[in-house]
RNA sequence: GGACGCGUAGCUCAACUGGCAGAGCAUUCGACUCUUAAUCGACAGGUUGAAGGUUCGAUUCCUUCCGCGUCCA
């Protein structure tokens, strides 16, 4: 069935209208399929590339010129003038005017003219020129029809505005608000950018499984599957980690992937289920050397993409050149409210008894923060840190040394054994980045994995799986190596002013429409 | 998972305290050979997200469900 009686009986007009078409193909000795659908069309330019050649050009050069090209594209807008025309047609974001008189184009191409809908895509061939009020057009010769809208486009001032539409329909999101391809075009100028990073220092782009049979690398649930020859059960991956840190154990001393990871939780403005991360491994490197590394990419990553490094998101400035650096501890210092009495000091993180101590004053201060009895003092230490600290963290801020608990792939400081080489990186407000030294004592790594097993049992299900495999890996020797992790999402966002994760991913996870799209179930003989 | 908000024509939105469901764009027909949110004239377009309830009467009030959004966990 159609949405509507509306749109069932638009579909038939333009059925009408596509015979007609065919019908004026026919004169020309055209085929059916050849006047409706043709299989190509041969342009002498695209429309941007139009306007970049003649838009620096005067009415009276071009009217001694008469530059002729041969363009195509969607028809976004039809205004009749009686005998003649004016439309406006859109290639790749960009529109331009066209022109179309009777007597210029023909009495058959003016019947065609007077067929065309909104949406359809035409090819005009022509010459430029600028109309009364300057505007840079093409006066057609030839009109060639391409393809046919078959439903109503949007309004065509308001556009396409309902959220639930433009995430169901990106199709019509994208040509209707040109604003909405910019950010995917600035998409894949961020990915661009982090390739030429790493590739002129000597990284090796690779692709590691996404189908795990462990899902290691981060502590999320993960999206079960299964394999039928095998008949073995498989995880979405959540992270490449593990399998990166082998081939550093391989030899590969640099390397990079930018891939899909998936985590079966929650949706908000900040996740969806599928996201893209850049992973890096660099072999005798630490974590001070990636918070290095760290302050150099992003504002390289700005400046190829924007042109700039300063940004504006959410109403704030920021400057993704000017960072700062806080321990976890410090940072919890810092933001400590004043509700909950006088700030912490350092040794209060040092036990759980201590650390239980400030859980109880947060509580009083009516801070909303989640804790487990039980749950190792680390832990806690990090939930309020997220709690206290998070949002306050709008310009670049590395945060360092991470308690042990929540680390069970990162390196111990020589000097505080329950802390270890880790940070994370937040910006307009939320985690971006997350980086360590890595942990290369195979012994160490599978007393980590034991201790993460008992967190499973005591209920964590986002708690670290057993991987032997992995434990196996560094045995045989993985140098010291820093790793870091880049949510792609999250940094277009920034740099794209976004204030969802939907709205710089083509196609965010929805739940089903109750009624479908169109189901077209016409009997058609 | 919780709180709040939204859902009316293909699109963008109205509809007062519960009283005949409307407009603009798009569509259809007509006029117009430099328009650009073209203009002018005429026509058509509705299961008000779904189900139930209160009421003489529900787009409006109540309940449940569905979908989306924002904030929180």
């Amino acid at each position: 069935m159609f949405e509507s009686e509306f749109e069932e009986k638009m579909w038939a007009l333009r059925q009408e209208k596509l015979q007609q078409i065919a019908a004026l193909g026919a004169q020309a000795g055209l085929s059916t399929l050849e006047a409706t659908y043709p299989n190509s069309f041969s342009v002498s330019a695209t429309l941007d590339q139009v306007r970049a050649t003649y838009e620096p050009k005067s009415a009276e050069e071009l009217q001694a010129e008469k530059p002729e090209v041969s363009v195509a594209g969607r028809l976004m807008s039809i205004r009749g003038q009686g005998k003649a025309g004016f439309a406006h047609l859109q290639q790749n974001g960009v529109r331009l005017q066209i022109y179309v008189r009777k007597d210029e184009v023909g009495d058959r191409a003016f019947e065609l003219y007077k067929l065309l809908d909104l949406g359809d895509h035409i090819g005009v061939k022509g010459y430029v020129f600028r109309t009364r009020t300057g505007e840079l057009s093409i006066h057609a010769k030839e009109i060639v029809f391409l393809s046919k809208a078959m439903l109503a486009l949007p309004d065509k001032f308001h556009g396409l505005e309902d959220t639930e539409l433009r995430y169901r329909q990106r199709y019509v999101d994208l040509f209707m608000n040109t604003d909405v391809r910019e950010v995917f075009v600035k998409r894949a100028a961020v990915l661009r950018a982090l390739r030429k990073f790493f590739d002129a220092r000597g990284y090796i782009e690779v692709e590691t499984p996404m189908m795990q049979p462990v899902a290691g690398g981060a502590a999320a649930r993960p999206f079960v599957t299964h394999h039928n020859t095998l008949d073995m059960p498989l995880f979405l991956r959540i992270a490449p980690e593990l399998y990166l840190k082998r081939l550093v154990v391989g030899g590969m001393d640099r390397v990079y992937e930018i891939n899909r990871n998936f985590r079966n939780e929650g949706i908000s403005t900040r996740h969806n289920p599928e996201f893209t991360m850049l992973e890096f491994y660099q072999a005798y490197a630490n974590y001070w050397d990636l918070m290095q590394i760290t302050e150099e990419i992003i504002p390289f990553i700005a400046n190829e993409v924007n042109g700039t490094t300063l940004t504006e998101f959410m109403g704030h400035e920021i400057d993704l050149s000017k960072w700062t650096r806080l321990s976890m501890r410090e940072a919890i210092i810092k933001w400590w409210p004043a509700a909950a009495g006088y700030a912490p000091a350092m040794s209060d993180f040092a036990d759980a008894d201590t650390v239980f101590e400030l859980v109880k004053r947060l509580r009083t201060a009516e801070e909303n923060l989640p804790y487990v009895a039980g749950e190792p003092a680390g832990k806690t230490i990090a939930t309020i840190f997220e709690t206290l600290a998070e949002v306050h963290l709008i310009q670049p801020t590395i945060i360092y040394d991470f308690p042990l608990a929540v680390s069970p792939l990162s390196k111990v400081k020589p000097d505080e054994p329950d802390w270890v080489e880790r940070f994370e990186f937040y910006i307009g407000g939320f985690e971006v980045g997350n980086a360590f030294s890595e942990l290369n004592d195979p012994d160490d790594q599978r007393r980590r994995f034991e201790a993460q097993l008992g967190e499973r049992e005591r209920g964590d299900d986002e708690a670290h799986q057993m991987d032997a495999d992995y434990v196996r890996a560094l045995a045989y020797g993985l140098p010291p190596t820093g790793g870091e992790g880049i949510g792609i999402d999250r940094l277009t966002m920034l740099l794209t002013n976004s204030r969802s994760i939907r709205d710089v991913i083509l196609f965010p996870l929805l739940r089903p429409q109750a009624k479908p799209i169109l189901e077209k179930t016409e009997e058609e003989s």
